[in-house]
DNA sequence: GCCACATCGCGAATCGTTACACTCATAAGA
DNA sequence: TCTTATGAGTGTAACGATTCGCGATGTGGC
């Protein structure tokens, strides 16, 4: 059906050999002969094939991407970023989503397992992934963009959560809030918890009693922000301010209280988590903690492709990503 | 290094043949034989070679996406639907990104050609890319996410751009307003093209000049909506309403705006297009027409699948996407 | 005792490409 | 003149799985 490397050998009087070293080291042959073969193979209309390169010498060119959810902005973002270095590199991307579920993510890892050179994974529940990893044997490098734990030889990326909960839940407390509420992530989170902790670390240390503020559920969708906004205004009192575990939620909270006429931030202050790009063009715009999740995929694939393409294994290392208070209108 | 077919084969005391059988055509070996060699499979942590397996027979389980922007949430909804679909097919997906542009959307197809086994594309000029499959004599099933011309053999979907533009505009004009602008998007955008189209149609059928409304241009991101915005604010005279070609600059405009203090429906309303997730959740809650976007993704992914398993090829055929106005807040 | 059928093996070819180990000139060096 | 090196190109064996054509068993039914 599609004309291969010999047809285009036996049609510019050649060996295969030839023909491919044409196309791969091309210093090693004569640029007379070159140029012949180059001008069969483009008559012809030869296009090497990927599927029999990659038996061949064992590269795929191809990168695997395992996220929770393969859209909204924050999973976008790292995609982005992903997406940028992929293509400098000359690698693709494929794509797999794990709903969140961590047995598909196992199945995930699993068949991708074999079709690509190198795996970068960001589960809500890193600790459980990992042993995956031993027990599947896994033999291409692999980069998580949640934090494994320290003791792992993995590499990691660890977004500091506890002190991002903290500065934003600080910075509320400093514009003299005391009745302070958090909205909550999917319950497994590593992220959320984290998150959670610095927050009530800093109410604890102003002498504020965690146990006392409104907790909200949600799920990181706007949608769940949005029921959560309702649920605030079930409460027989406001809360003076909120700090909700991501933009997302944020966002949809803000929407339902400012339906019912509540001000933001007069009648209550809203922080967010993620900083993703929509934060800065709400009314008011949000108040958030910024983490550099661009910047999260790019390095996170410039790691991985500096693991495919190192001779012998480097060093694992954890790399840690700041956050930063980014103070909006909203607070 | 990996543990091969025959290694398992001769582990089980089998043949190779009964291996690949066990993994393929189940019905064809003993049960009892095919529990032990799966369980010496497991043990060895056998895995079947996915790029092998595709060379013998030709089929790669991956579909090639090619999207112009591998993020935002208008991109991030047809990656949702095509993931689904993908899933349910055990199919993976490749993405590629043209970042606007041909050329890049170009070499995408040609690289993307030999390693998928079916093609989604969508382009801002549809009609350019459509002479490239012919050129590149792309031989495995495509579905174009855009309208390509009518006239040619290829399967499409057709969003009612223009419908959606005039029924915005229509809105606008019922609403009482009779100085209304428009924010435009990347100028080669087919989209964009006609959905100004069904905006001015509108404006005409009132008796409304539309030449001597404000035009700004965009290139549908959030912070070109913002700058639009900002734009809008210069003008001597800030008009009734605009329509946004997209939400994301809706959202953007409209964020410059009331930061300025003006109000949005009273002082201004504002209309957008594809109503993504987000657009609800503004506020004031966004007006907007409704694209069904995850519906495309799904659609022409489930299209694109039935292409590649029919034994004959079905006849091309476009399929329009209907549009609907959402009336909300903001006007 | 014969036949049909289920189960499995064997060897070899195939998919298209790449890489190793050569050969064969021709040129340079002593 | 006889090595020795070098540039250019070839032949063939992988890579790992699937598939095909047979053939070899063994089992059960009648």
């Amino acid at each position: 059906m599609s004309v291969t490397i010999r047809d285009v050998a036996k049609a510019a009087d050649v060996s295969a050999t030839t023909v491919s070293r044409v196309f791969n080291h091309s210093d090693l042959v004569h640029s007379d002969t070159q140029e012949r073969v180059r001008n069969v193979a483009n008559r012809m209309g030869y296009r090497p094939n990927a599927t029999a390169r990659s038996l061949s010498h064992g590269r795929t060119q191809t990168v695997g991407v395992i996220l929770p959810a393969p859209h909204g902005e924050f999973f976008s973002e790292i995609i982005r970023g992903i997406d940028e270095v992929a293509q400098e590199a000359e690698h693709y991307m494929l794509i797999s989503s794990s709903h969140y579920s961590l047995s598909e993510s196992e199945a995930a890892l699993q068949s991708l397992q074999g079709r690509v050179d190198g795996l970068l994974i960001m589960t809500i529940q890193a600790d459980a992934q990992r042993g995956l990893l031993d027990e599947y044997a896994i033999d291409v490098p692999v980069v998580f963009m949640n934090n494994a734990s320290e003791s792992l030889p993995y590499n990691s990326f660890k977004i500091e959560n506890r002190a991002g909960g903290y500065a934003a839940t600080q910075h509320l407390i400093e514009r003299g809030h005391r009745r302070i509420g958090i909205i909550l992530g999917p319950p497994h989170s590593h992220d959320v918890r984290e998150r959670r902790r610095g927050y009530r670390a800093a109410l604890h240390e102003a002498g504020i009693d965690p146990d006392a503020q409104p907790v909200i559920e949600g799920d990181f969708t706007q949608a769940s922000g949005y029921e959560a906004g309702r649920r605030l205004l079930e409460l027989d009192t406001l809360p003076d301010a909120v700090f909700s575990c991501n933009d997302y939620m944020a966002i949809g909270a803000m929407s339902a209280l400012q339906k019912r006429g509540v001000r933001i931030p007069t009648d209550l202050a809203m922080a967010g988590f993620d900083d993703i790009p929509s934060a800065q063009y709400t009314t008011p715009a949000l108040t958030t903690i910024r983490v550099p999740v661009y910047d999260l995929g790019r390095h996170a694939a410039e790691r991985l492709f500096s693991m495919i393409h190192a001779a012998d294994p480097e060093r694992p290392r954890q790399t840690v990503l700041p956050t930063e208070l980014i103070v909006r209108a909203s607070t």
